[in-house]
DNA sequence: ATAAATCATGAAAAAATGTCATGGAGTCGT
DNA sequence: ACGACTCCATGACATTTTTTCATGATTTAT
């Protein structure tokens, strides 16, 4: 077995071009260097240095080790860097986990500063989750779950950091573009947008229309928010956003947000995490941040 | 200082998901683990796992060290492939040294099939010496050395791998092209081109101008085959190269072959190698393909 | 030729790594 | 809710590995 020892001790031979030499700066004996080096070679079964006189001329094993060692001992020595930091609870990598498309939107305004504040921190956003966003943050596959639904469960906790409207979005010069509300009736003969998710996920669905047992006229789905609008745009059918995103396209394009109902769906942002990740000082940062708003 | 060892045994808990599988697996006892673990770990001033009853859940840092060895344990196995290898003599650098031209000529004909059969060895094709190419075998620098010449020292042997004939190149049209053999005296009437090497070194000088003490009217250097050739072709000089060499060169050129006096000069390609290496199969496998002619 | 430096080696000491025995604590099935 | 089972932790002891010390053989430099 190639042990990181004889990766250093070969490197540092090489370094300073003698056993004795080598045997100094690594704070060893010659003698515990010359029996580790011969161990070495009879399991390896092939030398390696060539022994010229006193000198040691490497071998092709040699030339091996030597270019393997100086590949895989600096990977080591960082390894032991990132470590020292992690023990020192200032590195890490905090993975997101997100359940809805408009957390996403949201989620990507309050990451940059977050970066710039931890520069030892990575990010990592995560979306897909066989057992649910709840499973991932349960099962330490993420250490903070997004999500606009906040289950309780032992062990963990939430923070609201966000709170928006879910409104509808038509084109300008749509039917119900004078309006200030929409009911689930009006909805019904539209062609309705969404995000490709299932249904019970979808508000509009699960806190507007059916409450009122109506659907849409159609139902077609899109992955991307941009995509959405333009076809929204374009009068090719309505979407329901948090009313903060339709604000942000609304200077670009011909688009409108009505409410859903006379009072409109209120939704929050929560940030769930461990509660045994409390004290993780760079979550802490996080939450903190996400709170104060993020921009601000 | 993480080891190769507490790689090994990060990867084999991820893999088992338990300490005790772990063990199993790698042949030692649950208790031997638990140690080597804890010392890690106080080492390192962090937990590698988080001890969630009696399950181990991966920290940040064990996270980390869970990819390191993801990344390094298999460069290390293929290492260890690699060194035994070397080894059993089946992979390397053979580094070939050369002091003649034809010599070269005749290699890189070797050189492409031999390559087929060891795909793990590396050829290098050596032609500058400091110390020529004898003190380039001896000290190492080289493996094998392709010569005319055999200097006998003890620790080295030669073998015979190919014989010719030096001939004298002429144009078609030249004077002496319808001849079939020529003296010296013809020869001190001609520009005599060659490789650009010391004079001691081209037969044509040491084994037939020099004994009956004639030189050429001229004496011309051109460092590549293609070129002298084309010079000869043109009637612009003579040359003196292997007869094998000129009738590949034949059919597409008007020059002709003329031997060097009644009997010709015989030549003979020789490859030296330290009788040390003797046991090195990628070597012996050289020289037995360069004996059975290498092409065949 | 002599002195200094270098690597190799055997024996003994020191350190590390491993095993055994055991205990506590969580998990599962009834 | 209880017992059987499983899993991890730990201390004492054993084994293995690594290191040192003392020394020798060989090469290089003066």
């Amino acid at each position: 077995m190639i042990e990181r020892h004889h990766l250093t001790l070969i490197r540092e031979v090489d370094r300073q071009g003698s056993l004795t030499a080598a045997a100094d700066t690594l704070c060893l004996s010659q003698s515990a260097l010359s029996h580790t080096v011969r161990r070495l070679e009879e399991q390896m079964g092939t030398p390696v240095w060539r022994r010229e006189g006193r000198r040691l001329i490497p071998t092709q094993a040699g030339r091996y080790l030597l270019s393997l060692a100086e590949r895989l001992l600096p990977q080591l020595a960082h390894a032991e860097d990132v470590i020292e930091q992690i023990a020192r609870g200032q590195r890490g990598t905090l993975r997101i986990g997100m359940e809805c498309h408009p957390c996403y939107q949201w989620l990507l305004k309050v990451v940059d500063p977050y970066l710039a504040i931890w520069p030892g921190v990575d990010v990592d956003v995560r979306q897909r989750f066989q057992f649910g966003g709840l499973g991932a943050l349960l099962g330490h596959e993420i250490d903070v779950l997004v999500t606009p639904d906040p289950v309780r469960r032992p062990g963990l906790c939430y923070e609201p950091v966000f709170d928006y409207e879910q409104v509808l979005v038509v084109s300008n010069d749509h039917r119900l573009a004078q309006r200030d509300w929409v009911t689930p009736r009006d909805v019904a003969e539209e062609t309705l947008i969404t995000y490709p998710v299932a249904m019970e996920r979808l508000d509009v669905y699960s806190q507007f229309l059916m409450p009122a047992q109506r659907l849409p006229r159609r139902h077609k789905t899109i992955e991307t928010t941009d995509i959405m609008l333009q076809m929204v745009a374009a009068g090719r059918g309505v979407a329901a956003l948090p009313r903060w995103l339709v604000n942000e396209y609304a200077d670009r394009m011909a688009i409108a947000p009505l409410s859903l109902g006379s009072t409109g769906i209120q939704k929050q942002i929560y940030l769930g995490v461990r509660e045994r990740d409390a004290e993780v000082d760079y979550l802490k940062g996080f939450l903190a941040l996400c709170k104060s708003g993020g921009t601000q």
